[in-house]
DNA sequence: CGACTAAAAGCAAATTATTTGCGTTAGTGT
DNA sequence: ACACTAACGCAAATAATTTGCTTTTAGTCG
């Protein structure tokens, strides 16, 4: 099933869509994910089931496009004066979001609709690459030194998504901050 | 919803379950997963759906454990004379397999069951986890230099996991290669 | 061995979710 | 303003899920 890509703002489909959406969002705030329906949340969004139905397929693809909403960062790493403190306080913010409960409840939709919808977990991949790369652009700008975005990804982004996603515990801040170190060093030895 | 953990081999349970088991492997070869449903499982193995339901709670439940059991490695990585070939050689097939469609699908059944049984995610890790501990010991026992497993976790596994998960494109045999030559040296330098 | 027990399965009715056909409405372009 | 199209609402039809109750079965004990 396929979601509408260019919605004109201010159209009819703009505003269902922004209503299904707050009451996904509002529902699973006040509930159990699993007690959440389509036809709940059509009845709280103020439309009829079967437009969410046709709209979007079915609950996980919904679940999912909300999701990948939410996971858009809303603003570019804070510039820290180095690239290194960047990078440090950006990894630890996004462990701490990512392992939350409802960081993993949205990884965990992204990801369980891949089937149907290829493109979102490419999507929060993009917007990790995007924040990085704005980190590393502004290391070369300082003319510091600074490793390739996708090696970032390898050694820092990777281990704390496998380490929230498969082990039962998240890394810790020092966790984090040790595989920064260590993607920093290695570089410099290289 | 939980699996009971202990099942007597050979009681109508075990039955039961193997059943199923087979009739949702033999479903998922022959079409679409989209299209597998409780009822189409339930008459494909005998059982009346509302067994399912009641042993596995929902569908996800139920591919997620046929899942779990199909990503258990049949067999110790194989021993190739060193620590370092021994481990090329696991990753690359490691990551064929999780690359592979059905690997993916498994991945995914696994951890959109998550939030409903926390274990199964873990014990994909686990037997990970199981692998390389075997190329570790056999290094230990060769006299050979090998890091923790941990760290071939944060620096194999976890990259070409990520890569599969949220990347469009798998990672190469030659990236493959790339990550257990950059672990290695890094390893060295310390 | 034969009766007893508890867990698990079958069956069928009730509930709930999903799909679909068709009429209506709101935005778009001329 | 008028026609056109995409998306929505409504309601009937279909399919999935839940549930109460009965029956079967495997293990246990006298």
């Amino acid at each position: 099933m396929n979601i509408r890509e260019n919605i004109r703002p201010g159209g009819r489909s703009a505003r269902v869509q922004a209503s299904v959406h707050k009451a996904v969002r509002e529902l699973l705030s006040k509930m159990d994910r699993n007690d959440v329906t389509i036809p709940l949340i059509a009845t709280e969004a103020g439309v009829t089931p079967s437009t969410i139905y046709r709209r979007w397929g079915d609950l996980q693809e919904l679940l999912a496009d909300v999701a990948v909403e939410r996971l858009r960062p809303d603003a570019p790493p804070k510039d820290t004066g180095s690239a290194r403190t960047d990078l440090e306080q950006w990894a630890e913010q996004y462990a701490d979001e990512m392992a939350s409960g409802p960081g993993r409840a949205m990884i965990r939709d992204v990801l369980a609709s891949v089937g149907a919808d290829t493109r979102n977990a490419g999507k929060c991949c993009g917007y990790t690459r995007e924040q990085l790369q704005v980190i590393a652009d502004r290391a070369r700008d300082r003319g510091e030194a600074f490793p390739d975005v996708e090696a970032v990804i390898d050694e820092v982004v990777a281990p704390i998504m496998y380490r929230i996603l498969f082990d039962q515990a998240p890394p810790t801040s020092a966790k984090v901050l040790w595989l920064v170190e260590r993607m920093l060093v290695g570089r410099r030895a290289t």
